[in-house]
Order: C-alpha cells, then sequence, then structure tokens
DNA sequence: CGGTCTCTTGACGGAGTTCAAAGCTAGTGG
DNA sequence: CCACTAGCTTTGAACTCCGTCAAGAGACCG
C-alpha cells in the first residue's frame, strides 16, 4: 500500500515539495503494518530498505555469540530504522529488528532513494543532516558509556528518551545500557529511596 | 599556505577532478603544521573548520569534569578531524583536540566546504560516504562497549588499527578503550604469557 | 484463576579500579 | 658519555561495582 500525500509530508516535515513531487516520491514508498514480535530484519540478511516508523515502537540489536542482546537503538514515531552499516556498506545485517509494539512503517529501497536523489538533491541534503545528527548521538553514547557509571547513564537514557522508556521493558533499557536486569532494577531502587 | 595539486588529489583520491576544480578545490584549504602537545581545538571553541592530517598524529578527548580524559578517536594519515558534533551542529566544542606527533593538516571552514559542495556535487557525496564509514565505526564500538571484555576490545582495536598503536602512549589507548592504564597493562602481561 | 513473562531481592564471585610504590625508558645537560 | 630527570609502565593489595545464580513476588493475559 502507499502512503498518503499528507504522511509524505510528515517524513520530509522539514523540506517543502510541490505537490507533483510528492505524489512521486510517495510512489517510491509502501506502507506496512507489523505486529508485536515481528522480525523486520535478521542476522545475515542482504539489507537494502530502510523504514520510517509512522506509529509503534521498534528496537535493533546484536545478538552475541554467547545468546546475550544488546541493544543498539530503539525507534518510535518519526525515526528511521535499519541495520545501517550493512544497508550503507552493501553487507550482510549483523542486527536484528523486532517490533515492540504493532507498527505501520513506510519503507523504501536504497536504489529508489538513490534515483530520488539525484530528481531532488534537497533530499540528499535531508538524509544527509539525519546522519549527521545520528553519529553526534553515537558519539555521545559513547563517551556515556566510557565517562559514566550505570547509574548516571540510565538517568541520562532517561532524560534523552522519556518517550522512548514508556514503551519499552525495563530489560530493554538494560541492554541498551551495557547492563543487567538485575543491576537496573537495583538503580531504579536505589533512584526511588531519593 | 595552500596545499599542491598533488595534496588536493591525495585527499580526494577517490573522486576524478579536472585540473581546474582540483586548482579552485586547493586555493579553499589552508596547510598548516603543528607540533607535539599543540592543542587545535579546546572544549567551548566554536568550531567551523574540520582537518585533513597528511602526517602526524592527533587524538580527540573528553575531558570529565572529574579530570579524567576519555579518547573518542585517534587520527593519522589521511583521516579527518575536527569534533564534528559541533562543526554540524554549529554549537560548540566539548572535545579537546592534541597534537601527539608533529603533523602536517590541511583545514577547510564549514562555509567554504559547503560553497564547493554547490560547485561540485561529486564532493557532497565523497563527504556523505566518510560519514557513513564513521557511523559504521562508532556503531561497531558502541558494540564492542556492551558486549566485549576489556582484554576482546584491546585485541579487536590492534587489529583495526594497528597504524595508529605504534604513534600512542599505551595510556592513550587505555582511555580510549575505557579502562585505566592499570588495567591494560595487566592485560598486555596477560596476553604475552601466550 | 492458572501460567508465563517481568521485575525484585539476596548471597557470592570476578573483572576492573584505586592508591601507592617501584622499575623502565628516553631525552637533556653537564 | 654518563647522570639525572620526567614521563611512562608495571606491580601489588585492598576495594567496589556490577555480573551471576537462584529464588521469590508481581503483573498481565488467556
Amino acid at each position: 500500500m502507499q502512503p498518503s500525500p499528507a504522511e509524505i509530508k510528515q517524513v520530509f516535515n522539514t523540506v517543502s515539495l510541490p505537490a507533483t513531487a510528492v505524489e512521486h516520491i510517495g510512489s517510491k514508498f509502501a506502507k506496512i503494518e507489523l505486529v508485536k514480535d515481528d522480525v523486520l530484519i535478521t542476522a545475515n540478511d542482504i539489507v537494502t530498505t530502510q523504514y520510517y516508523v509512522l506509529t509503534g515502537c521498534l528496537r535493533t540489536f546484536y545478538l552475541a555469540p554467547n545468546g546475550k542482546e544488546h541493544t543498539l537503538q530503539f525507534a518510535i514515531n518519526d525515526w528511521w530504522i535499519s541495520d545501517y552499516t550493512a544497508y550503507f556498506e552493501g553487507s550482510r545485517a549483523i542486527m536484528t529488528i523486532e517490533v515492540i509494539e504493532a507498527c505501520t512503517l513506510l519503507k523504501i529501497t536504497k536504489a529508489n532513494l538513490d534515483r530520488l536523489y539525484e530528481e531532488f538533491p534537497v533530499l540528499e541534503a535531508f538524509f544527509r543532516k539525519k546522519l549527521e545528527k545520528a553519529f553526534a548521538s553515537f558519539q555521545k553514547r559513547i563517551l556515556a558509556n566510557l565517562a559514566l557509571p550505570a547509574k548516571e547513564r540510565y538517568l541520562q537514557f532517561m532524560h534523552t528518551y522519556p518517550n522512548i522508556e514508556q514503551h519499552v521493558k525495563n530489560y530493554h533499557i538494560a541492554s541498551y545500557l551495557g547492563i543487567t536486569t538485575e543491576s537496573l532494577s537495583r538503580i531504579r531502587k536505589e533512584l526511588a529511596n531519593t
């Protein structure tokens, strides 16, 4: 199913596009609906698609050889999600993306998006800005991992992503912070007594 | 001082540019020389410049309130360096960049680079590719921090950046890995006995 | 209301830190 | 050419945060 013009305008809300362009761009996206526990991308998939979240919640995680899951990213309303390393490099996915809450997504292939870049260079700049933001947030996270103890990282997470916290389980947050559920539980207890 | 055409070709070695373009592009760069312990960017600076490393070695680090340094990035031969979060967002630097080994750099301002993007769109794609690579490597590092113990992270670092290891002190590597120099020393000892 | 998923709690262990001191190494000047 | 110093690395002992394992308490859903 194709997205509506209003949805395309929402996706590119910082860019002003003529109606004909919106129409054309929309024709390159497909709208899909997924339910809880669906898996969007699995490790080893070839990744040629990225997704825009209209509603719902998903997470990207790495499944380590020892069976532990490490959450790289959550995505809700108005976020983009994919295994970007695989998407950019044309390599195979090392991440898994699963649905946490039933969601509606817009998907587009790299081939189609690259074509749109040529037709509307403003889109290339739009995605570069997104990439710059993501880069900055990754950098912030690396510094937090290096410089802050678990409690501080938890507080920073809650402060930075108050919207996401409502959608995900504590053990997801723990796997994002790099601690166990037990440790997170103790941290929450300690914070409650303050 | 301006870079030579050969140096500009080296910078954009994956792009083929006509001689006139090389000339013009070169006029937007300046070549600078720095010695050990020089500081290129200090926390709180307004960052409007990025740097290409011709020779030498630098590091970007965050100086935490408790006085500890956390290394985000090293840069040698053929790397770009800046406080990119500040550079992209037009905000103030939170990082410090210091010279580890005397170096020769090419610098260019964001304003000039943006103008070059318009004149040579191929440059925009060139830098987007660089950004995608950096993004992927940050992601890899986040996963390593979440999933691997210090010894494994050290081995991964040595494997991924064998060239950098020759230029930097062990305490720099420790601050990159997120451990103390003492811990790194013990890890190295353990690895030597194998 | 029974079962499964999630969160909590406790006891113990281990990886890495802290603090203190000693050993190296490389550069510098007499 | 040696001696000295400053910077870097190593080593040891005590400690701390967090992980592991095991069990129990809630919470949610059919």
